[in-house]
DNA sequence: ACTTAGCACTCAATGTATTTGAGTGCTAAC
DNA sequence: GTTAGCACTCAAATACATTGAGTGCTAAGT
């Protein structure tokens, strides 16, 4: 960029125009196009003039030269962190997202789901929920029930919001006195312990305590450390993923079914939501930005949500890097707000 | 079909050829490709006049005159019901198969999720398999545990193979021993009981058994209804749908969004894998065949699967009417056989 | 010093004509 | 009944011309 290069206002007011319009029609856009729909009160020419220094200082291509001007990932880079104003969403929209939520509240799956679920609807892209690792969670109660000779079901349930359970066959028939007497003490050992305080050394302990029953002990135990170890890798949930289709860079199948692999396949987007949890604020992954090379084409923007002041997990929208930011970014903000409060209502009940 | 028409054994072969080779490549087949690569020991020349034969009989097309021929409808019925033989699996395959659904064993839907994962791999296609109804099932415990004040989760347990729980909210606290006691008058009352048996009528008459604790019981029964509701109409899971883009007919995003829509939307593939479930026995649906207008490009390859030798479910490939039929075929029976076998394990024990 | 009209220039996209070649159907000879 | 030969067809590929949106530059206007 030439030093003497500055930003003035009507330069921003010309970026903001291609911007947008390039977002809306997916056509580079041109001097004489500018001029006539957005009212600058400027000629084609002086606007030919002022994109051609934008471009020089790298805010806006020319996929050839006898086309119109798109924005380049500093342009949008620009555009997104100065530019833009977050549009507002209607009162109507904010309380149909609330009482969406409401609705699935006490079951965290559920809800995870239905977030993403919004999500993917309102942005028009396809859109994720890492659900929330909480360190505070605690074990609320551990059952066992026998249902047949030989089989028992493991019942875990963990504060704030999930059950989850687990068949355990076991080589004989417990008599309902021992399972109760198992029940007790696993109850009087593990329950309201935080999970982070689940270590391999109490579950040995414990383990130690029962040699009789060795079998289902070990099992058990074991189906709670798989557990945990399930919900340490946060589980990523997702939606919307054919919207990808919607959207004119991806009309070769091809070029879709790269972005549907990559989805797929590696964890480019769960491990940008992790970043994205433990920075602690709405992020915009412009193009190639992200640490994935073949996302250069895609743009993402995450959000964390927080219990109780502290993030505990993110969500985010992935789009083409021709994005409509202003608006996505309001809707990322606002079901992350939500998403947040909810969890904290459960949580404290 | 002009009377003297007559299905001679090197018409089949050319059929078949042409169908064969279609199928690979996606190109229309010519006389001098068949003759060429299928070695029947004719000229090209006969080829053509009995293509010409095919062709007037409407098992072949041609999409223009000076390209080559590929296989109607009518063409893919016949040679999916007379020449067509079923590609062999290998033990090897077959193994695999087996080991992957015995590790999901005794978890329903772990189960039906393998399974669609499966055969959307094996067959790189989409694949889908309607959750089994199963009439013989029975409540197999109900269990209330008090999680917090005002708080209680529904536990229910049904064999074969599937665990529900649900949080109700409750005006107040109740005592363990109120708990204890609502536990085992409910499962005196419901234990064992097969789902088919579970009505209005025993349900209110438990309710009125319990007025003092209104609230609770009106919930979990409702839970339970619910939850009926919920298997009745039998759920459908799906996996490798992004199959659908491998496939060169459908490279323009647009008419594979199409197949998605449709897929997402309507209950097409739900309704004929029901039908196939009644039928009893492998079914192959050749594009416009289906009741769905729009499925008109696709095929389905559906069969349904016993539990002790009762059709309780069936699982089903799509893809493009130009599909490898005699190896989708020995896939979806060997899986539906397989399926089957591990679900009546599952009851008998 | 900035703005703008005017103009030459570029090049993707579009349109038109031509060529190519895979494939056919028909016919006559085998 | 089979096949070689040939005229014919037409989609696809190639080549070439045209169009037009858009640019950069320059010189005149404010």
């Amino acid at each position: 960029m030439p030093f003497y290069f500055c930003m003035d206002d009507r330069k921003k007011r010309i970026l903001q125009a291609v911007t947008d319009d390039y977002i809306d029609t997916a056509e580079p856009v041109g001097s004489r196009t500018i001029a006539k729909r957005y009212n600058l009160g400027v000629s084609p020419a002086t606007i030919r003039s002022e994109m051609a220094d934008l471009e020089e200082s790298g805010y806006l291509e020319q996929p050839h030269v006898s086309a119109g001007r798109i924005p380049s990932h500093k342009g949008y880079r620009f555009y997104v962190d100065f530019i833009m104003q977050t549009k507002n969403i209607s009162e109507r929209d904010r309380l149909r997202i609330r009482r969406r939520l409401e609705e699935k509240k006490r079951e965290l799956d559920l809800i995870t789901e239905e977030t993403a679920k919004i999500l993917a609807q309102l942005s028009n892209y396809a859109a994720f929920v890492l659900s929330p690792v909480s360190k505070a969670a605690i074990i609320k109660r551990l059952e066992l029930v026998q249902l047949d000779s030989g089989l028992i079901l493991v019942i875990l349930v963990v504060n704030p919001g999930f059950v989850r359970t687990h068949l355990v066959m076991t080589e004989r028939r417990l008599e309902p006195e021992q399972l109760a007497y198992i029940n007790v003490y696993l109850n009087s050992r593990l329950q309201d312990v935080p999970l982070s305080k689940i270590g391999m050394s109490l579950l040995r302990e414990i383990a130690t305590e029962f040699k009789e029953y060795n079998n289902l002990i070990e099992t058990t135990l074991e189906t709670i450390t798989r557990l945990f170890e399930d919900r340490k890798e946060q589980t990523i949930f997702t939606d919307g993923q054919i919207n990808i289709l919607k959207h004119p860079e991806f009309k070769e199948a091809e070029s879709a079914k790269r972005v549907f692999d990559l989805i797929a396949e590696s964890d480019a987007v769960s491990n940008l939501l992790i970043d994205t949890m433990s920075t602690g604020a709405l992020r915009v992954v412009i193009g190639k930005e992200s640490s994935h090379p073949d996302m250069d084409v895609c743009s993402v923007v995450g959000a964390p949500y927080e219990v109780g002041g502290v993030p505990v997990g993110a969500i985010g929208v992935l789009g083409p890097t021709r994005m409509h930011y202003a608006e996505v970014v309001a809707i990322v903000e606002l079901v992350a707000g939500h998403l947040g409060e909810i969890l904290t209502k459960m949580l404290i009940m």
